[in-house]
RNA sequence: GGGAGAGUUCCCGAGUGGCCAAUGGGGGCAGACUGUAAAUCUGUUGCGUUUCGCUUCGAUGGUUCGAAUCCAUCCUCUCCCA
């Protein structure tokens, strides 16, 4: 216990204003910054994502922002072992890393200490569950599933396709049953002393009120350029083509929608997101909350982080 | 002024005598989540003392054993001709 690298986690629905309080507390404790957000990490989608900017990062360091060509791909595992090392890199120089974003996936998986397995994914055997899939339907794939694996396979929802395949491809790939990862990558203890801040609105008309807000000043910071530039390129974008913030401008640029119409679309699909996240976090263990739309917002940060982190600050 | 059509639950929209508290979609609310995760998927959504009762389909009145559905009148809206 004593040994375990100390962290501190903000996370929390969209537009919640976890940078600026990352930021704050950054200066405060003499911390840098680990973006766990998965859109935030490419290149090129500044204004969409919300990315820090040089102005908002006052100095502070921050990782993983904006540094992967929106042409790669990425995944959960790729993401803790970026920020497991970007983390242990941090505390080594004797600094307090603060991860800071909205991907519950990414996030329970770092603070959990979550074990992957070593193989990439292999796209032969991907491609063919898919080609499979498009050829006959999930209901096969799903009794193939139920019948190597029925405890993962009564978890899930059969039309959950993409669970049901990677279920099928981890087996395929890995000899293993998706239950049996579920048990071998889920380690004894945590493997960091962490403190988690989870912000939120009082009200849920508070959030979306800042979400609405949110994407006008988008729109105003120039995000129809950016999202024509996604656009452009979507045949080759995997992952990052799956942003909210571009693909509802595409109906725009193939001119089969109003632009009033996308931009309302944003908004909508935002909020939604927003309600996901929140979801997701609410589940999570150890989150102290904070109201976004309260004063003096740092300091309650300041004294949750004393109280969970103690002398050792 | 004349003609045609439309008003359905939060929104769009189906329903054209009983199987209708009313298909479907959106939104809302809730949930799941281990290599696509800002993704993907699920449940729920008139009220109540909930195997049943009550109130609802612009309004009022009528026909009928029975109406969102048929008839009359009225109100509102859209379109066409003037």
């Amino acid at each position: 216990m004593a040994d375990k690298a100390r962290l501190l986690v903000i996370c929390g629905p969209t537009a919640t204003g976890k940078t600026s309080l990352s930021v704050a507390l950054a200066k405060q404790f003499d911390g840098e910054i680990v973006c766990a957000d998965s859109m935030q990490i490419y290149k090129g989608l500044m204004i969409g994502t919300a990315q820090v900017t040089q102005a908002e990062m006052q100095g502070v360091p921050h990782h993983l922002v904006g540094f992967l060509p929106p042409d790669v791909r990425f995944s959960v595992a790729d993401y803790v072992k970026m920020a497991q090392d970007a983390i242990a890199d941090i505390s080594a120089r004797g600094k307090l890393p603060i991860v800071t974003g909205g991907t519950g996936l990414y996030i329970k998986s770092l603070v959990e200490g979550i074990a992957f397995t070593e193989q990439k994914t292999d796209f032969t055997v991907r491609n063919a569950l898919q080609a499979q899939l498009e050829k006959d339907g999930i209901a096969p794939l799903y009794a193939q599933l139920l019948a190597i694996d029925p405890q993962y396979g009564n978890t899930i929802h059969p039309n959950n396709y993409g669970r049901v395949l990677r279920a099928l491809e981890l087996y395929q790939q890995t000899g293993n049953t998706m239950s049996q990862q579920l048990a071998a990558s889920r380690p004894a203890q945590r493997p960091y002393a962490d403190t988690i801040i989870g912000l939120q609105y009082s009200t849920r008309e508070k959030l979306y009120a800042a979400i609405n807000a949110r994407v006008d000043t988008m729109m105003l910071q120039g995000l129809l350029e950016e999202a024509k530039q996604v656009f452009v390129h979507r045949e080759c974008y995997h992952t990052a083509a799956q942003a909210i913030g571009y693909k509802e401008f595409f109906s725009y640029f193939m001119q089969t929608d109003s632009l009033e119409n996308c931009v309302e679309k944003l908004k909508q699909a935002s909020r939604n997101y927003a309600k996901r996240q929140i979801t997701w976090f609410a589940r999570m263990e150890n989150i102290t909350w904070l109201m976004a739309d309260e004063q003096k917002l740092v300091a309650q940060a300041v004294t949750s982080m004393h109280k969970t982190q103690g002398s050792v600050l």
